[in-house]
RNA sequence: GUCCUCGUAGCUCAGCCGGAUAGAGCACCAGAUUCCUAAUCUGGAGGCCACAGGUUCGACUCCUGUCGGGGACACCA
């Protein structure tokens, strides 16, 4: 349970009651107001601006309203004690008994502790990585991946249902490229010098597929004309870059549950059924485009084709479906595409990378336009990966041979750090990442902090059950133990920032933010470290107390309660909780 | 030229749908280990929240403009 919504609701029910004798008229707005942690710890635990938001439409003085307030919401057995403050906050202090039985709650929950109903059973489609089928994934690509991947995890930790899908740009141009990439490789397993052309794709990956082709099909495709070739070259090198694809994916915890083809819209009226619905609107013509402004192509000219009023749905310009040739562009696929989600799914979420900034606006409108004008997609963009080696900046090239694959990064730092270290930042954010910080500095890695306050808990854990021959130490019977002893400042701080997760959850959820999440698993680790060292001077803050089953269980509940937070929080984010470190 | 995005401590970044005295980490200074893992903790110092207007009880947060960094800009995907 969220306490921040339900006491936000007490907050409303008391206003109610302040209508009802007529100090406040009817009608009032309630949006804006706001139950939430203070920033300032000693100005209690839940503040509230209910007085301050009503105070202008009820043409009183805020002070006056928060006073009648908190008259009101001292009576609740909850509430320690209700005060004023400032300009009309109402502070609330909670009693030690009401987060005692938080904690309890937190044990009991377990696994579902901090899940919430505000996904409400909805279902989101996230797609994500959506990278096109002609090599392996690189850094840039693994941004995206864990960005999506957490997204998804914390979706459904917030009640949706979620499905997590891969758009293979398997339609296009890129694809012959690939195919005639490959066809080089298996010449050159038939013991002939590849001849990689300008444009073709040089690495090295493609070289077990060319001895596969020959595995395949032997020399029997080597005198063939292209024509004779290309489709079932270019049907076999996409499925071996996919599954490639899938294993790089699979090496950062990444599993697809639909992978969705381009090439199977085609051929099949489904690109046709999206324009038409499109054109029953009105919003497809036959124009000619203004020139970019700006630098201007120097092959530009003025050319007729079909175009849909993107514009309409706050695009800049028009947008071409059609070629002049009368072929469709990129974008009449990916049309049909959300239009064939939208039908899937109440939510839609793109994960682009930056790159694709420019496109975000046309998609959007598409997707207005198909959805009757509402905005069912959101489109987050993870900006560029910059990497560095010793603090310095390098690019990467396919060309100069400092292409970084997603590979790469995984088996130097591993994905618990690669995924921790990524996700501590806002997607629109531009993450530099550095090598040789990541890799040795590694105890400076926030990942660690975190694991290792988990790690903490299940050695004390060990602990009690060893040494102190205690038993029955299950989270049930640990919720059911007496917690009265819990009174130290800093141990109630502990269950207070527990408290606040299924909050974070819900913020973060509805914000697309998973960032959100690894900041707060920082913070509440901090807090847990901090307890941990106060126990020095502090006997009574021992986890473990010879001799003092109450008190040690009391503080174990504590402890567990934290590593069930820590736990279900690392794993939206896709990162081992660690048993020991 | 247009659009998107970012600008917060020396550095890397948080700041929740507008709330009270703007927070962490690193680096710097001073401390803590007969004690459940020191990959930890305690304290200090460090700020014109790029700049200028606007909206209002209140702005780091919302709006407009300026400056600065990054990205994208016809029938490529």
């Amino acid at each position: 349970m969220d306490i921040f919504a339900e006491f936000r609701t007490t907050i409303l029910a008391a206003l109610d009651m302040l209508v009802a004798d007529g100090t406040l008229p009817e009608g009032l707005e309630t949006r804006g107001i706001t139950a939430e942690p203070p920033r300032d710890a000693t100005h209690g635990d839940i503040a509230s601006n209910a007085a301050m938001a009503v105070a202008k439409p009820a043409k009183k003085n805020p002070r006056e309203i928060a006073s009648a307030l908190a008259t009101i919401l001292a009576e609740d057995p909850r509430v320690d004690k209700a005060e004023v403050a400032g300009p009309g906050f109402m502070n609330l202090r909670l009693s030690e008994a009401f987060w005692r039985e938080r904690l309890a709650d937190a044990l009991v929950q377990g696994d579902d502790f901090g899940k919430s109903d505000v996904g409400a059973g909805r279902h989101v489609n996230v797609e994500y990585v959506s990278a096109n089928p002609t090599g392996p994934l690189h850094v840039g690509h693994t941004r995206g991946a864990i960005f999506g991947d957490a997204l998804a995890s914390l979706l459904e930790f917030a009640g949706h249902k979620v499905t997590r899908e891969y758009y293979i740009n398997d339609g296009g141009s890129q694809v012959d490229t690939l195919a005639r990439s490959a066809f080089q490789r298996y010449r050159e397993a038939l013991g002939h010098a590849p001849e990689m052309a300008e444009g073709l794709y040089p690495g090295d990956y493609l070289i077990p597929v060319g001895q596969a082709m020959v595995d395949k099909w032997g020399d029997s495709l080597l005198d063939k004309p292209e024509d004779d070739w290309l489709l079932d070259v270019r049907n076999f090198a996409t499925d071996a870059m996919m599954d490639l694809i899938r294993e790089d994916l699979a090496s950062v915890g990444v599993v697809m549950d639909e992978f969705y083809s381009e090439k199977s819209l085609y051929g099949k009226g489904v690109i046709e059924d999206a324009i038409a619905a499109l054109e029953e609107k009105g919003l497809i013509y036959q124009g000619v485009l203004e020139p970019p402004k700006g630098k201007k192509p120097d092959d530009w000219e003025p050319r007729e084709q079909t175009l849909f009023k993107s514009s309409e749905f706050g695009d800049d310009v028009d947008r071409p479906i059609k070629k002049s040739d009368g072929s469709w562009t990129y974008f009449a696929p990916d049309i049909a595409y959300h239009y064939d989600k939208l039908q899937r799914a109440d939510e839609l979420i793109d994960v682009f990378g930056a790159d694709h900034g420019g496109y975000v606006k046309r998609m959007k409108a598409a997707c207005k336009a198909l959805s009757g004008g509402e905005e069912r997609l959101d489109i987050k963009l993870t900006q560029l990966v910059k990497l560095f080696e010793n603090g310095a900046e390098f690019k990467m090239s396919k060309r100069a041979g400092t292409f970084v694959t997603l590979k790469d990064v995984i088996d130097m730092v591993g994905p618990d750090v690669t995924r921790f270290s990524m996700l501590t930042r806002k997607n629109d954010a531009p993450l530099d990442f550095d090598f040789a910080k990541v890799k040795e500095q590694s105890k400076d890695n926030p990942v660690y902090y975190v694991q290792y306050a988990h790690a903490r808990i299940c050695s004390a854990m060990r602990k009690a059950a060893n040494e102190a021959g205690l038993s029955a130490l299950n989270d049930a019977s640990l919720a059911k133990s007496d917690l009265s002893t819990l009174k130290h400042e800093a141990a109630l701080g502990l269950v207070k920032k527990i408290a606040e997760w299924p909050r974070q959850v819900r913020g973060a959820a509805e914000n697309h933010e998973p960032h959100r999440i690894a900041f707060y698993l920082y913070d509440l680790a901090s807090e847990f470290h901090s307890v941990y060292n106060l126990g020095a001077k502090n006997p009574e803050l021992r986890f473990v107390q010879e001799g003092k089953e109450i008190e040690t269980k009391a503080l174990l509940a504590l402890i567990r309660a934290t590593a069930i937070t820590i736990s279900n929080g690392l794993r939206i984010l896709g990162v081992t909780p660690v048993q020991e470190m």
